[in-house]
DNA sequence: GTTGCGAGAGAACGATTGTTCTCGTAGTGT
DNA sequence: ACACTACGAGAACAATCGTTCTCTCGCAAC
């Protein structure tokens, strides 16, 4: 009985995860603080610190962690847009538009987070210019399984109108945006089919 | 003798809002104190604060500058593109690309200031919507008169297309996106004339 | 000349931050 | 029973911030 536990307990480094995810993600790096991570996660400074020796680690581990979770979701979101019959392309709108109107939207985490300049280093670039990267390696994976004629560039198009529809929407606080760049990737797909 | 200066001096207004430009937009909002902005616009701590009683007020006079200024460069630039021959709607991507390679790129200001969410109020917030809506009438008005046959969306397709690209380029540090962008607006602008 | 006002230089203030340190105590092995 | 360890609670620390205050000097009016 010494590596399952019986009763299954949230473990601190999820606990201060989370926590990360919901106040970073609400109000940006450099607002939320030290102290308020640990309150939210209920854990003492001192395994806060244990865990992350320092706010950069800390917010290296959310990226990373928020780069899994949110590809995640949106794979699976795209994909019960595909089995209603959705065109796989085009189902990644689907599932934006899904996530953009969510009341707690506050645009795209990594966008938000090279903004703040100085509470990233390097290698937080890495990792947020990694998560866009596999984001468009998936929907070069769909485009090229549901309409193999298109040109290579259209993959690019698609990652474009996807950044641009996450951050019009979060300065509007419409969907008008996903609905634009569907209605253009819609006419994109239709030429090269 | 009295209302213009016979050396033509900068104010202390232009001053200061040069050095707010010049040090937010590279190192974002949070990050610089108002004693680095009185060093860098050399004005006394008296002096900046008779002219913005607080630091929001700076950063609101900031934005509305810079949407000024940063209208009036990319206006400018589209011009000279559409001079050589450019498809205006198209020059827009040219314009973009000039702003996306120089040295000091660092991404929308506007999109930049909205991920510091703790730095900005709804004052900054109508701003910088503010900025965005400008930019795509600003489109529209070109669409319109290039294209005259083209669907309506086409304009906030094309603002989406724009902040993918600004957005992207930030990440990559590529002119890539907006390659891509040009590509896709060429496609779609080919469909309806 | 002196009185008074405007403004520059920059210290002071209170709040907040990231990080570390101290203290007290619960639990373990012998 | 006793020493030892591990860890939670939270105070302490130094740095930095936005903002205000003090002190000083130059200069214009009379």
């Amino acid at each position: 009985m010494n590596s399952v536990a019986e009763i299954e307990t949230i473990s601190p480094e999820r606990s201060v995860l989370d926590a990360a995810d919901r106040l970073y993600y609400e109000r940006g790096i450099a607002a939320v603080s030290m102290s308020e991570i640990r309150d939210s996660a209920d854990v003492s400074m001192r395994r806060l610190y244990m865990l992350y020796p320092s706010k950069r680690d800390l917010v290296a581990a959310w990226l990373s962690d928020r780069h899994l979770r949110w590809m995640t979701w949106f794979t699976e979101a795209v994909d019960r847009h595909v089995c209603q019959g959705a065109d796989p392309v085009l189902a990644t709108f689907d599932a934006l538009e899904e996530w953009v109107s969510s009341p707690e939207y506050r645009g795209c985490a990594f966008i938000n987070s090279i903004a703040e300049s100085a509470e990233i280093d390097d290698s937080h670039r890495g990792i947020i210019s990694n998560h866009k990267r596999e984001l468009i390696a998936y929907i070069a994976g769909l485009t090229e399984a549901a309409h193999p004629g298109s040109p290579p560039w259209l993959s690019d198009v698609m990652g474009v109108l996807i950044d641009g529809a996450i951050v019009q929407s979060a300065i509007f606080k419409t969907t008008t945006p996903v609905v634009a760049a569907r209605a253009a990737a819609t006419s994109l797909i239709g030429k090269f089919q």
